[in-house]
DNA sequence: ACAGGTTACTCAAACGTTTTCGTGTTGAAA
DNA sequence: TTTCAACACGAAAACGTTTGAGTAACCTGT
């Protein structure tokens, strides 16, 4: 077992001196040609590779972005990890990873433990908790240090730093008017509470959508889903909530649900109702993850191009952190939304 | 914008020497009463806290954990991250997360990236490309440069260290078995090559239960896909190499599939080929994922417990680093499978 | 022969901590 | 008055690196 070589005992071992070694690694003209061969030798026999901590301190920059999530088991957020780790990984840097859990708290030590020097700045998707809470000291107090902060999705106005935000209003708008146009003419909303602001948006766009083509919105059609209902328990409580929604107004025909889970189970209960979809029910969903594409029928959802976030978020970070100057205009990143076409409408 | 402040200023300000501040913050009894009270006012005002990358270097230790994965927009995986995050978070670590995408290079470099001084321990599923190039040196370095190294799930034996793996062959027993009690007595399995040696454990306990139950295995009745098809792109393929199968074998009344995946698309191939599921074919995936809870009708699986396992590496990593002597029995500890029923089996 | 200029190094500070050892000042015992 | 703890604090080294400034030794031209 041999440790990881330093500086200064290649140093040692060549009877020269630390600045020396430095230096003849970098190719400095300073060092002879014959001694730095000699370093440069030794040191990849030795496989002498820099010390990131060392190099953090003195630097004063650790080349590692944090995130911080409300959950990982999640296929839009866990995409996203993966496109800011793309990103990442091409600037050279590293992504340390939080998990909040949706709690505030957790929120908040996580934040704590990563901003003491052990991160450049941060990218983070608040959790609900704290969007309940409102209380957002956390995130004011990291900026103010100086450490920069980008928000995705469930971003605050408040705060202020860049953003990267899904068009959840215009996607809300597209899907609906798919549905519209498809010849859906009672389309009802499943959506969450409003203090979940993409929540709030979609449903939004879903009424502006109605205005659009004076389709009179029915307060009965929409269906605000309480939130602990997304949870893997509740899911009898959530196919019980939707099935007396469509028990209730019957002559549905067509559902917007602002995400995977409440479409899917939106088809679910319809299935069970013998409601066929697209025939007489055509469906559409939020989020374009694994659920959508293997339902059947397939799932027609709006995609919010995750990675695409993710890889954006991790861009305005880094480009943040390597400017120069010290200017702060931040920036609010919109992505477009998709629609993708399935089985679940005509 | 009041940046982070370090011991030396709160000196400089409360005109003592660096060592007293940090003794006093200490509650070291070299202090006065006095000149303690005076500093902890003075750092808890200024919001003082100690910067972890000296720590780090001071202690040489990071309190970070590495943790390289083939994916993360996987429900196993994500699991297992979260496993993971929340063994660390509770003993004061940070986990840094690489992708390697399933390449060699990038799990290569990912953990060059982090070897050097950034982490105190790895904890790894290692790439499809690198169990298929048999090409380990990344691994052996880095233990023998004394990093400890938990590997999980997609283990190599060769490789002396810590593991985690899933009794993947006593699922596949208890898999088939549960088919053979259910009355099925024509059992065709779906399965990767054998280099994934998963898939190869999991072939094996589903021969073994044939076997116990003097059942005599029909090769046709075993379809190993070829490993591509599992990407999102070539679903089409997947449904088109199953659907043949199921053709040449119209016979079949049970499935067992490696995993998620295969079982969701074996079932949704038996619909169209009008084939009733519980009533006339009975299915059984690996991976309790989101696929299997909300498919229709919903997937029996073995479950691999993947935050049990995430929260177990980390325990083992973690111990491995806070153990005084260094004795190195490496552990191999076997995560148990649960068979969860649900609607595609009687 | 000597100023001036290269060449090839070394020194030392800096990043922010912790911790061991040293030291000046007190107060009390002898 | 001397001696010796006890007390309260400071200096310095260490972790591993980079880098500007300093310095010997040699060479060159006059």
């Amino acid at each position: 077992m041999k440790k990881k070589v330093t500086l200064k005992q290649i140093a040692k071992e060549l009877d020269v001196s630390i600045s020396t070694v430095s230096k003849a690694l970098k190719n400095s003209i300073e060092i002879s040609e014959d001694t730095r061969q000699k370093v440069q030798a030794f040191a990849k026999l030795y496989n002498y590779r820099p010390n990131n901590i060392a190099l953090s301190l003195k630097n004063r920059k650790t080349k590692t972005i944090g995130v911080i999530i409300p959950e990982i088991v999640h296929h839009f957020f866990s995409k996203v990890i993966s496109g800011i780790e793309k990103e990442a990984l091409s600037r050279g840097y590293n992504v340390i990873v939080g998990l909040s859990n949706e709690s505030f708290s957790n929120e908040v030590i996580n934040m704590e433990m990563l901003a003491n020097g052990s991160i450049d700045g941060f990218i983070l998707s608040v959790s609900k908790e704290t969007m309940l809470l409102q209380d957002y000291h956390h995130l004011t107090e990291t900026i103010n240090q100086g450490m920069p902060v980008v928000m995705f999705d469930r971003v605050i106005n408040e705060i202020n730093c860049d953003k990267v935000i899904v068009d959840d209003f215009e996607g809300a708008v597209k899907a609906t008017n798919k549905l519209i146009e498809n010849g859906c003419k009672k389309i009802g909303l499943i959506t969450t509470k409003d203090y979940i602001n993409v929540g709030k948006l979609r449903t939004q766009g879903y009424l502006k959508a109605l205005e659009d083509h004076q389709i009179f919105p029915e307060a009965d059609f929409i269906l605000k889903v309480d939130d602990e209902k997304l949870s893997e328990e509740n899911l009898e409580s959530l196919e019980k909530e939707i099935e007396s929604f469509f028990k209730a107004n019957k002559n549905l025909d067509g559902i917007v649900a602002v995400n995977e889970i409440y479409a899917i189970t939106a088809m679910k209960v319809a299935r069970k109702l013998k409601i066929k979809i697209p025939e007489s029910l055509q469906v559409i969903g939020f989020t374009d993850g694994v659920l959508s594409k293997h339902a059947v029928p397939s799932l027609t959802t709006v995609s919010q191009h995750a990675s695409q976030m993710g890889e954006k978020a991790a861009e305005l970070l880094i480009n943040n952190l390597e400017r120069e100057d010290e200017e702060e205009v931040y920036e609010t990143f919109t992505i477009q939304t998709d629609l993708i076409e399935r089985e679940s409408t005509n």
